[in-house]
DNA sequence: ACCTGAACACCGTTCAAGT
DNA sequence: ACCTGAACACCGTTCAAGT
């Protein structure tokens, strides 16, 4: 009892475990996390802000592997290509957080830090200011709506017989494995395509 | 005690007082649920396979609101773009719930029948067999990705204040209201477009 | 500073028993 | 058939007490 020699538990651990966890399960709980630590569950309140709190520190370890630099390629819309398929790797390295990470908002400095790039380098790529949100929320839609099918069940429709929806279990058939990523590189092309669009006709190069 | 008179409680009242108590916390219980409706939390089990057998009702009820019929309308393209609007008008009447229904297939019959005549038409309209999956799942995509967006928090960002992310701070001022429509516009018809370009090259219309 | 151990109000689920 | 009431194993959170 009392304080061991040495800590049993920091956020280090506590945010490790409990990707751990949500990994295995898809979820996890505070006393699941202190077991698999050898400690008391009301420990892990000495280290973190609740249960809400290792949700925080989990959306901070997912998003360490964004890659801002990304936001430096040039021109503008390889840099959002490459930024928007590392926002999506780094999402689908822990696909089963994904959901846990929805409904609350974005306090990490450093992912903030990023967005405020991204809309530099919209703006210097000459997109009127009402339209750069626009541009910058429809792909992080596009991320998460991409990064959500991975963590979707194996098949996101459960067919009751092929018998009722032939048409679709063909479909599903031809699309296999990697239909996930080839929604996304689809939508991404797409999105960027029209968004050149709407830029005002570009000079020629000098 | 026992049996009362008249039933207390069916899958109709259940279902609505689930949808309700998402509304107001985001979440709910089966005992929430007995409790408005005035009955112990094990009678909810009489009607309903669990926890997870009421996110499967509701989820039929927020489907219901999706008109399959958007799906006759021509040509594919218009018909595409009716069905994600109403299919993203569906689930906005009901935001909260959106997180509720990201994790568990789709078993409704009714939806499944909608992805099987959304199949019909894009094969009728000329896509290629792998093809057709693909478009369909970015599409699904795109509408569940933007759908959570009205499920977010009134500000999906809290910035802490506006001097370290200030361009980030003035473009949001600048979207306001209205800024998931815009965003959800302005991918549709980027993904739309794009798709007409997969197509062979129409024959001349006779 | 770090942890224990116990407490509290809450879950989801099951099931005998009642009418 | 429909509901009660009690049980069980689990949560999230707090807090005095120990070293």
């Amino acid at each position: 009892m009392g304080r061991p020699r040495t800590p049993l538990l920091d956020r280090e651990r506590i945010t490790t475990t409990a990707l751990q966890l949500v990994a295995e399960q898809g979820d996890f709980s505070v006393p699941q996390i202190a077991r698999r630590l050898g400690a008391q569950t009301g420990s892990v309140y000495h280290h973190v802000d609740g249960r809400g709190g290792v949700v925080e520190l989990m959306r901070e370890r997912v998003c360490d592997a964004i890659d801002g630099g990304t936001l430096d390629v040039e021109p503008w819309d390889r840099a959002m290509a490459a930024w928007a398929r590392s926002y999506r790797a780094a999402f689908a390295a822990h696909p089963r957080v994904i959901p846990l990470l929805m409904t609350t908002p974005v306090r990490a400095p450093k992912v903030l830090a990023q967005y405020e790039r991204a809309v530099r380098l919209l703006r210097g790529a000459g997109f009127a200011n009402p339209d750069v949100m626009t541009v910058i929320i429809a792909l992080e839609n596009l991320v998460l709506g991409s990064a959500l099918d991975l963590a979707a069940p194996e098949t996101m429709w459960e067919l009751p017989d092929d018998t009722s929806t032939p048409e679709l279990a063909r479909a599903l058939s031809a699309v296999g494995a990697g239909r996930a990523e080839a929604a996304f590189d689809l939508a991404l092309t797409a999105f960027l395509t029209h968004c050149r669009t709407l830029l005002p006709k570009a000079p020629a190069p000098d």
